[in-house]
DNA sequence: TTAAGCGGTGCAATGGTATTGCAAAGTTAT
DNA sequence: ATAACTTTGCAATACCATTGCACCGCTTAA
């Protein structure tokens, strides 16, 4: 798996064992992913080293934070180039509400809003809740 | 405050004394609030006694709930007229960087935007995180 | 070749919020 | 006054996020 590592690599993240099979799983995953569902399905992992594992990722610009509205923070690959510690993701998210899975919609961007006079906007987030396609009869 | 009462009757929910500060506290405050700080300032009041009025303010549409990405749910009153079990704000969330504050702008609402084929929407929710009116210079 | 230094990992412990169970207190209708 | 129902308070539980600390393996400086 040399792909993986020079991914780790070009983030400048020491590619270890646990991250690389961190990194692997997100690869293969579609849908976002929390810290537990992570726990579950890669055994022979910590929760704790799990959270480590994906707080140097974040950091590191390779994967971003999802918070869908679920209370549960939701994890995903970066699409483009992302920064280490300027994340800039502009992308919808969406929450399935049959299957409950949340989707990054990376070629839906979220539109720019009008604000009250003297609000200024640095960030901005879209949650959009509906049936996903797979979902969809 | 026979006007507190009367909206909530309007609301088909009991006015007791709990309920009634609670809506007196809601109505006085401009920005979304936290179970934590409903607790902490409204005293003469236990947390649960106050999550049940919040969860039953919710359900008969008088407050709605908002999740601003900072993992603490926020609430605060709806604006129009929100139905029992349904609600249609769909209106933007601000959170301030600065005071850390989350407000409603019920004049700016989240456009709608164009989804992959196949996903369907029911919701949307849109959180602009900046500088708010406030704390600007 | 040791000894120190350092990054990474695992386990235990803590903190904070959401949620439920249950019994006491209050309210309303017979 | 009694029964039925609602509301409230306290205790307990369930999670998830986060931190502390000790251990392990590897690299580097004496
Ligand atoms: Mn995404
Ligand atoms: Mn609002
Ligand atoms: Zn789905
Ligand atoms: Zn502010």
């Amino acid at each position: 798996m040399k792909e993986l590592e020079k991914k780790l690599s070009d983030k400048q993240i020491n590619p270890t064992a646990m991250r690389l099979l961190a990194l692997d799983y997100l690869t293969k995953r579609s849908a976002a992913v929390s810290l537990t569902e992570m726990e579950l399905e890669m055994d022979r992992s910590d929760r704790v080293t799990l959270y480590r594992t994906i707080k140097t990722f974040e950091e590191h610009g390779l994967v971003h934070r999802i918070e869908d509205g679920t209370g549960i923070t939701k994890f995903a690959l970066c699409q483009q180039g992302c920064d280490p510690g300027h994340h800039h993701d502009l992308h919808v998210h969406f929450f399935c509400n049959s299957c409950k899975e949340t989707h990054c919609l990376p070629k839906t961007i979220i539109p720019e809003v009008v604000l009250p006079e003297a609000y200024q906007a640095q960030e901005r987030e879209l949650i959009v809740k509906g049936i996903c396609a797979a979902c969809a009869v």
